[in-house]
DNA sequence: ACGCCGTTTGACAGCGCTGTCAAACGGCGT
DNA sequence: ACGCCGTTTGACAGCGCTGTCAAACGGCGT
């Protein structure tokens, strides 16, 4: 792209040597204000744009963090990576999307070979980050690293997570607020980090009137699981008027299956997902959820990276949840 | 991460001057096949991995590609982007997306900027592909680029595309096959590569039957886009028998609201979409749809980028759709 | 056996930054 | 006015590759 401006051009406009400007762009300390102006001025003057690719080279950083994940086409997946991509662009860094799809021992050389190619200056575990084995060989290689809602260990890295149990414990409120008080809840095998029962019973819920539906994802789509809670709640007596499905899409897939068997939502039945997901809002009635202020958390999981921990315990950093109330919750029928 | 191994180690492995093993990793022609063998053992030997950003700065190169669209919230762009990042790796280079919300001054200045900054060694350009002011541009800056989709000025540049109307053709073959005659068609403005009007009228229905409903998405969701056209919907009479959505999202919102207001889906209308998006199958029922191979699309596209132009026209590679019939369709219901 | 010319290889410099280290500066106390 | 020490600045080398160009090689015709 013809006539590059570089460092040394700053420099000579501005009177001072090459790595005081590097300083500047740096920001480091130790640049007098009137010399770290006139930089800036020669800056903007020239429209200088430093060379990505001079800067790790010299530096040694490659300006790569990285994104871990199980399913790369989650939804869920999706969102926190462009929420990524925003917080990595604003510091100068990029994001890159990686997927352990299984723990594995194989799953997990090809993860170490991708992470010796790449050389990430960091990496941000979600869906990971419990499993010990990853961990173990993060440390290993010394890469650092930030986890996202860890359930276990929570002393064990830096980590961005909401307050134990918020998310369920708003659903919960909600659905006695409104006067609900049979439930059918699903939850997810295997993903230990929320407990929608244990909040319901907190709030007033009786054990007798919650069914929970324990569903494992793999090999199933979250259509087919919405589609088996459907069912399920159709064979039960007295029916459930109000289901927690473990996120919007299961929600989304019941709300459908429901209309086709002629329940009417929210009349009929109140449904509750989880995420905050586009599908929540494209659906009618959209759905109430819970929103994860996934671009928050990603540029707080961004900043524990580059910054380093002065302390010697780890840092943790807490975001809070918020109850997203729409169409798709409302007081239950009157009893027949 | 420690002891990194260096090209010079392998030179010195194989026993060659550095140059040599460039050559071999980059692929080049005049080495010997011996030579070439013995490097490739050494890199093996070692699991050599080149430095990325070294290369780019020596070979002036960034490795980067762009891929510009106007909304990368919208689920058509994310299945192209996540396409695009699995071709781009697969021949050492990386994928950024790039979002022009709108075809201004401002705008256009402000992807100037980012594209100086970003020195992609090429571009892809979805939605965009039109645009006359942006392509004046990227050839002002002598940025190579393909077009995915072009609607207009075929030969200005490389291109991927389908064949002209296919997709539409295919859903209108189908509606007429199922025995439907009047039929309800979203379009949208100032997206002009799909008829689906035109390719009804091909197949045989009657203009008298069919009912166009022009959206403009600026401002709108999908989900409000989808709700309009079920309103207008419920007013017809006759009712149309089938609906065209622009897409899938469209289509999912039509559904829900069609089922909200007592339709039933397909045995009282039938819906069809387009994108083959993900909620395309997590709606029940899962939604009649056009199948864009994206995959193969972006691989082309990036193909074109890093393929210099032997002949002195522009190329254009053609992908196939293909029609993905599910439960949304079915024929009409008989007459009242 | 010699020269010719296309093929293969390597020496060297340099891409545009930053790290290291030493020199210059400048404010303070005496 | 001088020395001291923390602050600010710059000289220099080098990060790990590739481009350029020239040298070495090697097969062929005579």
């Amino acid at each position: 792209m013809k006539t590059t401006v570089t460092l040394e051009d700053v420099a000579r406009l501005a009177g001072v040597s090459p790595k005081t400007v590097s300083r500047v762009i740096n920001g480091e300390a130790h640049v007098r204000p009137a010399t770290r102006e006139a930089v800036n001025r020669a800056v903007n003057e020239l429209d200088y744009r430093p060379n990505l690719a001079a800067r790790s080279l010299a530096a040694s950083r490659s300006l790569l963090i990285g994104l871990l994940g199980m399913r790369l086409d989650a939804n869920f997946f999706r969102a926190m990576y462009f929420s990524g991509v925003r917080a990595c662009r604003a510091r100068g860094y990029h994001l890159m999307a990686e997927e352990v799809p299984e723990i594995t021992a194989s799953s997990l050389a090809e993860l170490e070979a991708s992470l010796r190619q790449a050389r990430c200056d960091g990496l941000i575990l979600t869906q990971l980050s419990d499993q010990a084995p990853v961990l173990d060989m993060l440390e290993r290689l010394q890469v650092p690293y930030v986890r996202l809602l860890p359930g276990t260990d929570p002393g064990r890295s830096d980590a961005v997570t909401n307050i134990q149990g918020e998310g369920v414990q708003l659903l919960a409120e909600h659905l006695w607020q409104l006067g609900h008080r049979r439930v059918l809840v699903s939850s997810l095998l295997g993903s230990g980090q929320r407990d929608m029962r244990a909040a319901l019973l907190a709030s007033g819920f009786r054990a007798a009137d919650l069914t929970e539906v324990k569903q494992d994802w793999r090999g199933q789509t979250p259509a087919e699981m919405g589609r088996q809670l459907g069912e399920q709640l159709l064979t039960m007596n007295p029916r459930p008027t109000a289901v927690c499905a473990y996120n919007d899409e299961i929600a989304a897939a019941l709300i459908s299956h429901a209309w086709a068997h002629g329940l009417s939502i929210p009349a009929d039945l109140t449904v509750v997902g989880y995420d905050d997901a586009e599908i929540s809002r494209v659906m009618w009635p959209p759905i109430t959820t819970v929103h994860q202020p996934f671009d928050q958390m990603m540029s707080e999981a961004v900043n524990l990276l580059l910054t380093p921990n002065s302390g010697d315990t780890p840092r943790t950093v807490i975001c809070p949840l918020t109850l997203k109330v729409r169409e798709s919750s409302a007081p239950p029928p009157a009893e027949a």
